[in-house]
Parts: C-alpha cells; sequence; structure tokens
DNA sequence: GCCTGGTCTCTACCC
DNA sequence: ACGGGTAGAGACCAGGCG
C-alpha cells in the first residue's frame, strides 16, 4: 500500500550487524506512525592516487578483514572541484566504516577516505533525498515484528520502497506539548540526588494546562509518575521547553532513576538521551529547547525566559509574578506564597508555548531547508547549519564532501569601516549593498573549488583576481557557493513575491515568511562559514578575497558618491551614509549598479542623526518617531539599567527636541533620586558573562568575583552564564566592591558609583557634543552657562 | 610611596 | 564551535618624581 507522511523524526537501530531506518511520522489521516526502512546501504569513499589501478585496491581490500563490505565500485567524483578517481564502498554495518576507512586508508594506492564520518540516519536522509519536515510518498505493509507492543504509534510500517520527497507545504495539524519544572534547593543550584521537583507545569497547544504538584513531604515519585503518565496519553509529537537540553532532562531522568525507575516520555521506551550537537533526543518525538533559538532576538540581551516572552508580547513583564531561583524554597514553604509559586511556575509553561508559537514555523522551515531533523536544528551552530545545507548539495553535484581537519588559526583583513562626521545631521539616508557578501561571491565567482593557487594554469576562460591580496578564481564553471548562494537568492526573492499573494495573518503567509528567514539566515551566514577555520570547505585565501572585493567595492561607492557629489557622513562594510537628496541618490544608486555591478537601496532614512566621534555608535530619529540607536550603552547589555535609560532619554529629547538643556536637567534629577536612594535596586544590577574558566582570569574583574561568591552559596555556575551584581559602599578596586545582586541590600548600595562611573559617562557621552560639563550634571556648576561645544566647532 | 600614561584584558557591540 | 573591526572600562605595570 503507498502512504504519505510527513517527517518528524528519525533514528537508527543496528542489530546483529543489520541497520534499520526508523522514520517517525504523521500520515495523511493524522496517524502517528512509525516506517521501519530495512533496504538502505551505507558507504564511504577512498579516493585513489593517480595512476592506480583500482582493482589492485580492490584486491588488496578484499584480502583484508573487513567482512561487512559488501561491494566495491570505481566512481568519478570531485574533490574541490577536481576530478577524482574513488572506490565507493559498501558496507552492511553501518557502525564498522569509521574503523573500515582508518584501516584502508593504510593501503597503498589510496589517497585518502572520506565521508565516512557521515552518520547513517544523515547519509540515508540526503541520498534519499528525504526532507525532515516534509512530505514523503512511501510503499509500505504493515509491520508484524514482535516489538511492535513497546512502540506508541498509531501503525507500524515495513518499507517496499525509497520514500519519495513530495512537494507539499502544509503542515499536519501538530500535539505540543510544553513544560517547565520547579526544584527545591535551600543549598544554591539543584542537584538531582537530593533535591526533589516540586512542581511540574504543562501547557498543550490545544489549550490544556496541568500542574503535577508534590505535598507537604515533597516527596516528587508521584509528581514525576504523573508527569510521565500525562505525557503518553496526550502523546506529543513536539515536546517544548526552555533550557531543558542543558537541565531539566537531566534533572528528570536523574530524580527518576533516584526512585527506582525510568523517565520514560518517549514513543518507543526508552530514556532521553543526550545526542549530538547536544540535543536530547526523545524518540519518536521532536524534543525543542527553545533557549537553542534566543540567539534569534539579539536584541534581548538576558536570554531568560521571560525576558524573551516580553520581547515578543507573550506576556509582559508588569504581568508576571517574579520568583528568583534563590526565593522558590522560601515561596514554597509558606503557604500563601506557594500559590505564588504555583503560578509563576504555570505563566513560565504559558510562556514557553507562546514563544513556540514565535519560532516553530521557523525552526520547521529551517531543519527542511537544512535537512537536519526538527530536534536537531536548534542545537547545532550556525556553522554547521550551513555545512549540513552545503553537504546536501555537495552530494547532488558529485563533490566529496572534505573531511574535518585541523588548521592553524591566521587572521585576515576585513572590512572598512568609516570615522563619521561627528555631532547633529538632518535629514541622513542610508544606502545598503543588498546581501554584499554572498552576492560578491557569485559575481567573482568566489567559492573553495573555483580558487586557482598560485601555481594552478590560468583556465583558457580566466579568472577573476581579488584585489589587494591577489587570490585568482576562475571564471568557469560556476563555482559551488555561487551555485547554491544564486539559488537560495532566487527562491528567497520568489518567495517574497508569493508572499504578496496572501494576507499577512494568512497561514499562507506565515510559512512562506518563515521559509524566506530560514533562507535570509542560511545565505547570510554564508561568508561567516567560509572564514570559518572549522568548516569543511574552509580556504583561507576564499573569505580573504571576499572581504577585499567588499572594501573595494564601498571604496568604489564612496568615489561615485564624490563624483555625484553626494557628501557621505559614515559607513561602514556595506553602507554609506549620504545627505538625502532623492533625485541624487537615485542617479548614485544606478551609477553604482552600472559600474560595480551590484545592487545598493536606500534602507532607512533619518530625520535627524547623532554620530560621536567614535565608530559603531549613533542614534537616529526615524520619520515615524521612533529612536534607532546603535552600538551605545542603551542597547548594551553590560551597563546599569539606570544609566542605559538616562542616555535615551537624553538622545530622544536631543533627537526630537534639540534641547541639550533640558536633557541636562533630566540627567541632574535622576543623580539626586540616585542620592536619594529613590531608584529601583532592579536598575542597579549590572550583567555580564562569564567568558573564561573562573581562577582563569589574566586580570581580576567584578563579575567573576560575584561569580566566586556565588559559587561559594553552592550555585553552579557555566561558561556563558550572566552574573548580575551590584556595587556596594567600601574601599578598594571595583572588582573588590562587586557583590551579586542577590546577596546585597540596598542600604550597601555605593551611589557614588553609579553615579561617576555609569549615569554620567552614558550621559556625558552625548551631551558633551552641545557643550554640558559633567560639573553642570552633578549640579556644581550652572546649566545656564553654557560653554562653546567642544569637539564641534571644526565642523560647524 | 604615589601619580601618570600606556598597554593589556575583557566584554559586547556592528555589519 | 560562523568572520573581522571597534569602543570603552578597568586592571596592571613601568617610569618619573627627588
Amino acid at each position: 500500500m503507498r502512504i504519505n507522511f510527513w517527517l518528524l523524526d528519525i533514528n537508527y537501530e543496528v542489530k546483529n550487524h543489520e541497520p534499520e531506518i526508523w522514520l517517525w511520522g504523521i500520515d495523511d489521516l493524522g496517524r502517528r506512525i512509525l516506517i521501519i526502512d530495512k533496504g538502505f546501504k551505507s558507504y564511504f569513499y577512498a579516493a585513489l592516487e593517480n595512476r592506480v589501478d583500482p582493482k589492485e585496491v580492490i584486491r588488496e581490500i578484499n584480502r583484508g578483514a573487513f567482512g561487512f563490505i559488501s561491494e566495491i565500485e570505481v566512481v568519478e567524483r570531485k574533490l574541490m572541484g577536481k576530478p577524482i578517481k574513488a572506490l565507493q564502498i559498501y558496507c552492511d554495518d553501518p557502525e564498522l566504516i569509521p574503523k573500515y576507512a582508518k584501516d584502508i586508508e593504510r593501503i597503498r594506492g589510496v589517497k585518502a577516505c572520506f565521508e565516512d564520518d557521515i552518520r547513517y540516519s544523515m547519509r540515508y536522509l540526503i541520498d534519499m533525498g528525504i526532507v525532515p519536515c516534509g512530505w514523503h510518498e512511501v510503499e509500505v505493509e504493515k509491520y508484524e515484528g514482535n516489538e511492535r507492543w513497546k512502540i506508541q504509534v498509531d501503525e507500524v510500517y515495513l518499507a517496499k520502497s525509497t520514500p519519495v520527497f513530495i512537494e507539499r507545504q502544509d503542515i499536519p495539524n501538530l500535539r505540543i506539548l510544553g513544560f517547565s519544572i520547579i526544584c527545591y534547593s535551600r543549598e544554591g543550584t539543584p542537584k538531582p540526588e537530593r533535591n526533589p521537583v516540586v512542581i511540574i507545569s504543562t501547557v498543550t497547544n490545544k489549550g490544556e494546562e496541568k500542574q503535577f504538584i508534590a505535598d507537604d513531604s515533597k516527596d516528587d515519585k508521584p509528581v514525576l509518575k504523573a508527569f510521565m503518565d500525562y505525557v503518553k496519553s496526550f502523546d506529543p509529537d513536539i515536546i517544548v521547553g526552555y533550557g531543558v537540553n542543558k537541565q531539566d532532562w537531566e534533572y528528570l531522568r536523574e530524580r527518576c532513576r533516584k526512585h527506582g525507575f525510568t523517565l520514560s516520555v518517549d514513543r518507543a521506551m526508552s530514556e532521553p538521551h543526550t545526542s549530538v550537537y547536544g540535543h536530547v533526543s526523545i524518540t519518536g518525538r521532536a524534543n525543542i529547547d527553545l533557549y537553542d533559538f534566543s540567539d534569534e532576538f539579539p536584541e534581548v540581551k538576558m536570554k531568560t525566559l521571560e525576558n524573551l516572552a516580553d520581547y515578543l508580547g507573550i506576556m509582559k513583564m508588569q504581568e508576571r509574578i517574579l520568583i528568583e531561583d534563590v526565593e522558590f524554597a522560601d515561596h514554597w514553604d509558606d503557604k500563601d506564597k506557594r500559590e505564588n509559586l504555583k503560578r509563576f511556575s504555570m505563566d513560565n509553561a504559558r510562556c514557553i508555548m507562546g514563544v513556540t508559537e514565535a519560532i516553530l514555523d521557523f525552526a520547521i522551515q529551517l531543519s527542511s531547508l537544512v535537512g537536519l531533523p526538527l530536534d536537531h536544528i536548534g542545537t547545532a551552530a550556525v556553522g554547521f547549519r550551513v555545512e549540513w545545507f552545503l553537504i546536501k548539495h555537495a552530494h547532488k553535484r558529485g563533490e566529496l564532501v572534505p573531511k574535518r581537519v585541523e588548521k592553524q588559526y591566521v587572521p585576515y583583513a576585513g572590512a572598512i569601516v568609516l570615522k563619521p562626521k561627528p555631532g547633529l545631521h538632518e535629514n541622513i539616508a542610508v544606502l545598503d549593498f543588498t546581501a554584499m557578501y554572498p552576492n560578491l561571491m557569485i559575481r567573482y565567482n568566489i567559492s573553495p573549488d573555483t580558487y586557482l593557487s598560485p601555481d594552478d594554469p590560468m583556465p583558457p576562460s580566466g579568472a577573476y583576481t581579488a584585489p589587494e591580496v591577489g587570490h585568482k578564481f576562475r571564471k568557469d564553471p560556476p563555482g559551488f557557493y555561487k551555485e547554491v548562494l544564486s539559488y537560495l537568492i532566487n527562491v528567497r526573492d520568489r518567495i517574497r513575491s508569493e508572499m504578496k499573494k496572501y494576507p499577512p495573518d494568512s497561514l499562507e503567509y506565515r510559512l512562506l515568511n518563515a521559509r524566506q528567514k530560514a533562507i535570509k539566515v542560511i545565505t547570510n551566514a554564508s561568508y561567516g562559514y567560509a572564514g570559518w577555520i572549522g568548516a569543511r570547505w574552509y580556504i583561507k585565501p576564499v573569505a580573504e578575497a571576499v572581504t577585499a572585493w567588499g572594501r573595494q567595492t564601498i571604496l568604489e561607492t564612496i568615489k561615485i558618491a564624490k563624483e555625484e557629489g553626494v557628501e557621505v557622513i559614515y559607513g561602514d562594510t556595506d553602507s554609506i551614509f549620504i545627505r538625502y537628496d532623492p533625485e541624487k541618490a537615485r542617479r548614485l544608486e544606478l551609477k553604482i549598479y552600472e559600474r560595480i555591478g551590484l545592487e545598493i537601496k536606500p534602507d532607512k532614512i533619518y530625520k535627524r542623526i547623532f554620530f560621536t566621534e567614535a565608530k559603531k555608535r549613533y542614534a537616529g530619529l526615524l520619520p515615524d518617531g521612533k529612536l534607532d540607536i546603535v552600538g551605545l550603552e542603551v542597547i548594551r547589555g553590560d551597563w546599569a539599567p539606570i544609566a542605559k535609560r538616562v542616555q535615551e532619554n537624553v538622545l530622544e529629547v536631543i533627537l526630537k527636541e534639540n534641547s541639550p538643556q533640558k536633557a541636562a536637567e533630566h540627567v541632574r534629577r535622576i543623580i539626586e533620586d540616585l542620592k536619594n536612594k529613590r531608584i529601583p535596586y532592579r536598575d542597579l544590577v549590572i550583567w555580564k558573562t562569564l567568558t573564561k574558566p573562573i581562577e582563569e582570569d589574566a586580570v581580576k574583574a567584578a563579575h567573576v568575583e560575584a561569580a566566586k561568591m556565588l559559587m561559594e552559596k553552592g550555585w553552579k555556575l557555566a561558561l556563558g552564564d550572566k552574573v548580575g551584581y551590584v556595587v556596594v559602599v567600601g574601599p578598594g578596586k571595583l572588582y573588590e566592591k562587586a557583590k551579586p545582586y542577590i546577596f546585597a541590600s540596598y542600604d550597601e548600595i555605593d551611589v557614588e558609583y553609579y553615579i561617576r562611573n555609569q549615569v554620567i559617562p552614558a550621559a556625558i557621552r552625548v551631551l558633551e557634543f552641545f557643550g554640558i560639563t559633567e560639573e553642570q550634571l552633578l549640579g556644581r556648576t550652572s546649566l545656564k552657562e553654557a560653554p562653546t561645544p567642544k569637539r564641534l566647532t571644526d565642523f560647524f
């Protein structure tokens, strides 16, 4: 019988050296199914030396101890664009491949082995053209194996044909379960060997909310059991949480083990287990950790669930009762406060479902575009997402996947940033090259397989030579990157015009929008990938040539602007900020396109914009009255909120009302409030990331000292965690005055520090350009005696 | 012993 | 575990100062 199914999850098993692919999916009728495919044979390549008789090598292999090699074929492939003869060696047991490859590499006549490091399940997806989160058609028969009983699906099938991808955009009606846990600990970070899980809150996308709560004894055995039963009965396709890959799943698993049973929440009677890229795999379902997608929202500095939910408009901070980790135990022990804790936990689960709605479409599209299963796609770093996308395409064009080899890091020159003209400017437009680096790669055919090393002969069709660095790239045929990037850019353009046919709130629009976003992410990451030392296709001259052509492009652009009589105020990498004159700008765009062959387009237009003397820091007023603040303290996560707020207000008053006096008065008021301790405590907390193992720092730093204090009290901190501290009164260096904010009290606060090192620097950064002095902000000098602006005399 | 200026370290940003 | 370019705070250190 033939069925259609949407692929949710994939895993494989090897029994007695016989592999089975398990495809977990949802069919046309909405039934949850498992399709077992026993027909796929894995393989790897042995690239041969020139002038070697393949038969000789095959004979040698056959003489060796490679019992599970079933077939060897002589094939023509390419390696970095160069034709190569290779043996395609099929192996019954995929798990023996790495070992076989290592041994065969030692045989004379074999240059190197390739693709022995591709996992069996990925090999299957790529070779069969199967797409995670995509629809497929397959011939099947019912499977009657005796392990059938322990698999929680509506039907188990045996594949009688290769599944074939079908172009179909719809997504089945998925069951999604979100959950959030609260653990009880009085000794810092909860540890599963001693601290119970007192609350588990769940929400489904069908609107059902539940809580599993321990009684006063805090025994979590019934909590865990009830949660497991509930998961089984709801039978979700997708399970979501926040931070679950690194915390919750392991915690739950350990608690269950402690009670003498296994955490069973999957569709095949196995425990959740950590797998590739650190994702936790729950067989038959897609486990998604929303935290893995928090990087998609760079505006959110502190990647907490409540911040993300607030930013996305799911649940505003004001609507929430926020309870810190340190307070959990106190809240639990107090019967009245416990209600708040329950509410807090429930809200967490609701936020999780809200965030899921915001990112799931994107995750699904990214998964199907890249080819990594839905539960891997989030945990895979950007470089690996690009790489899997490339691997998929390499297979299509007969290009062998290079091995990952360790290379030496040698830095290279990047982009050009212009010095801004400081001060206020009116009516400034930003012209941006669209996808500059990807388009340069297309334009000059920059790619690992088109690169001509200095001793390569010049091909008949000629080569492009990069400015400054002199790297050469053959003009023909189109390179790997050019092909892939042209495809991505074309598809995205098509999708974006298709989107116009639908209303923005329609299902179709949402889907297409998520698709084009996924394409954009991969396209934009391609240059970074090319320059990444860990990339399989890393060739330094490729990345170096891209930036060299980028520099030439922007310099040429500035030259053309000058010729056209357009004043350039600033520019960074692929943009120029110009005094706006619609006609001149239009002419400029055309001329740039004619001369350079790349498209530049107006992006933002500022009614007014302010630059300091520093690069990468400015603030502009947009036509809709919104402020666009770039690089300044306002948008940095490592300044006290009070300083950020003051600076934001200063910028707003300056840009909207052009009144330095008024801005300064506000700063003075805030300083007064600080002195009188009228500023909320939370606005004084400074957050910084731990980027090195504690004790390894070359210099003492405030946040590291605060981290040490936290750890002494039992709080576990990992690399990449943010530490919140306040500065308290006392002698010595700053790092001697820093204290974790959860341990300090308001009366200890060093108000003077916040005035001198937070509020004033943030405010004066802007106000000094308008003749305001520190003395004036401190109230020592009257605001009326405004001296001439120090820095601007040169320009006005 | 203390101030000063220069350098280094660390973090977070821009594109 | 995607790139380089950049700002700014604070730690650290050498040299000058008598």
